[in-house]
DNA sequence: TGTACATCAGTGAACGCGCGTTCACTGATGTAC
DNA sequence: TGTACATCAGTGAACGCGCGTTCACTGATGTAC
């Protein structure tokens, strides 16, 4: 073992970490291995010690969102609080931002190739169905009581974070997008009782 | 003028139809000019002599949802009557069916290339703005007066039908997507007071 | 402590391939006489 | 009615280009003695 292990691991992590910034910018297609190697300061050529394919690494890069370290503090001045009784609202804020609707490079993946991944192969789906998946027990993860939304309901609020950001992201006015991502925060803690009557520091009630 | 203006029309016709089932399926960079031109029965050199550029005729395949004439029977089994006073409610239903998520190839743009479009220039970006606010007038359109559902209300129904089959499409497991839209078709009818308790031949009432 | 060696992450030239677009052309047709 | 002509939708070879992947190699390092 010349090399210690922990450095193909770094590595290999500094990929996936670049690659999912561009393919977020740019698509599976709109980015080469040629390109992501570069950015991450390889060649190309060692591209295949570290994953079988382009569509292997799509998969990895895909996964790393709600499942992985960070995404918490992913968008400046954004930051969520995963021990918070309020992480429901919380998330819904975020999600629907104005910070992640501008930072594509950081954004979710979910936002930025729903539609690249409908066409990708299974382990891009897995690695989609994984991350949404954690967002819904994310969003019923509060720890008052009789609060959480039932999963009906969870289901629901984060298909309209995900599917209101989908849409701004796809518009071109940037007044419409607003009113879209506005539409979805507003629906979306009023769907679990968290809306803005109900909030600003009183003890809450399900609506 | 050696051939009637009609058959230029006729044949770009046909090649944006062709097209948008060939990026329905396989997206912007899946599919080349040389493909959609063989599918129409023309060869590729002739693509110029109806399309600026790759980019003009996504543009125009985009275009053609909600805004074209027949997509209320886009789907088999899955008619929409327009003139009537329930179009919500089967709007709702059409769009999460079954078979919309079966059909990509006649699938809602929206739903198919959401972050290609997102990618995509103006153009395309713009199309997918009128479509989807064409969506919108179609749910506020039923004529009972104080049924329609508000503007929010409506934009949020119409992020959870695209949200909801958008996210069904890139989940693997086929029971996982058939419950999201399930649960985005539940709660899009419930937000609209469209729902089963309130449905049922009876007079409706707003919830 | 010092040297020889084995490992394997990373290099870079090369592969076959299909892409979007251009362009000189062909040939079916409507029009003018 | 019949013929010569102009138009331009459609053809197909060619362009330069970058792609994903392979492969013989290099050279920095940890280990064995």
């Amino acid at each position: 073992m010349p090399y210690p292990p922990s450095r193909r691991d770094k590595t290999k992590a500094a990929i996936v970490r670049v690659a999912r910034r561009l393919f977020n910018r740019f698509g599976f297609d709109g980015v080469s291995v040629n390109q992501i190697m570069a950015k991450a300061g390889l060649t190309h050529g060692g591209f295949y010690r570290h994953f079988e394919s382009k569509s292997d690494l799509y998969a990895e890069a895909m996964q790393c969102f709600f499942t992985d370290p960070g995404w918490d503090s992913a968008w400046e001045g954004v930051e969520i609080d995963r021990a918070a009784a309020d992480i429901g609202p919380q998330i819904i804020r975020a999600y629907l931002s104005r910070q992640h609707f501008e930072d594509i490079d950081n954004s979710c993946p979910m936002v930025a190739l729903p539609s690249d991944v409908a066409r990708a192969g299974e382990g891009a789906k897995r690695a989609y169905e994984t991350v949404f998946k954690a967002m819904i027990e994310l969003l019923q993860s509060g720890s008052r009581g009789d609060e959480h939304p039932d999963r009906t309901i969870a289901l629901a609020i984060a298909a309209l974070c995900v599917g209101g950001m989908v849409i701004a992201r796809a518009s071109d006015g940037r007044a419409f997008a607003d009113e879209v991502r506005d539409a979805c925060m507003e629906v979306a803690l009023r769907l679990a009782g968290w809306d803005d009557h109900a909030r600003s520091h009183q003890p809450r009630q399900k609506a």
